[in-house]
DNA sequence: TATTGTTATACTCTATAACTATA
DNA sequence: TATAGTTATAGAGTATAACAATA
């Protein structure tokens, strides 16, 4: 079950860390991390009313786009390895969001299943995302955002 | 000491792990968090030959910055709490990197000061951490890795 | 024998707080 | 009483591997 620890990242040391050099091969590292905690920070934030975290949230992202998933389907989709996504689903059961269907052909498999509370909720989810990436990114115009974006699509080759 | 878990990230989970939808809320936290695994994952590298790590990197880059600094000024300027942040300091100075030495005006400080090996040893990794952050970076040209940065810097509003 | 999913275990990292030594 | 640093402890997250059930 989710534990909403979330909403660390808090503690007295958020003073303001120095700003790495601008030449520096660490630079960008650095950057990335930051970015990336700020924004998994509002995050965190928008999805503690849900009762479920980030990771939850990627594998319902992904049964909405794909349909039904093994679980192993989850694995290469996501960022996690079979037994977290085991315990995630366990969750997601818990919460009346997905369930797992036998599947016809292999008694072996367990097709992940969104329910309709779950479509539902992830909607809700997703709309409550919004502001808080509205926030997270409110130093740059929607035109820098989306250059952001598609500069990261780049690096990472997709 | 650092025990060079590093290298991980790449267990059998690293196949193709699917692009975020354009439009989604979600979407920038991933690819940001994704585009800091594979600079993280390069950096854990370059440092292998080493024996220290990203974190214990952090620090002596702080150090050559800004001169020798208490434990507490490490942790305003980094991202780690002051527990951490001792064990880091362990850890350097078991490496011979660094030295806590005594603040004539106060007792209870300790002046985390870099040693010769550890500028020498500073300026190693950095030329070693390069190539593995043009290889990262390598499906962008420069001008937009500088571009990159720029929006990140823009975002943190630094 | 290989694969899917589950369970159990260990390990890393972090967070917390108790503790000391100074101030 | 407050602060700097240390130490000890507990927690979350992940990784590993042993295991059960299929194929």
């Amino acid at each position: 079950m989710p534990t909403n620890a979330a909403s660390a990242g808090q503690t007295a040391a958020s003073e303001t860390p120095e700003s790495p050099q601008e030449g520096s091969p660490f630079a960008l590292g650095l950057l990335l991390r930051r970015a990336h905690d700020r924004v998994a920070a509002a995050m965190d934030e928008a999805l503690l009313p849900f009762g479920f975290e980030r990771r939850h949230l990627m594998v319902l992202m992904r049964l909405q786009a794909a349909g039904p998933l093994s679980q192993r389907e989850l694995v290469a989709q996501t960022d996690h390895d079979k037994a977290s996504i085991v315990r995630i689903v366990d969750d997601l059961e818990r919460l009346g969001l997905a369930s797992r269907e036998l599947v016809p052909g292999d008694r072996r498999l367990r097709a992940v299943t969104m329910t309709d509370h779950g479509r539902d909720i992830y909607a809700q989810a997703r709309r409550a995302a919004e502001p808080a990436m509205t926030e997270a990114t409110e130093n740059l115009t929607p035109a820098q955002t989306r250059q952001l974006q598609h500069l990261l699509r780049a690096m990472l080759g997709s």
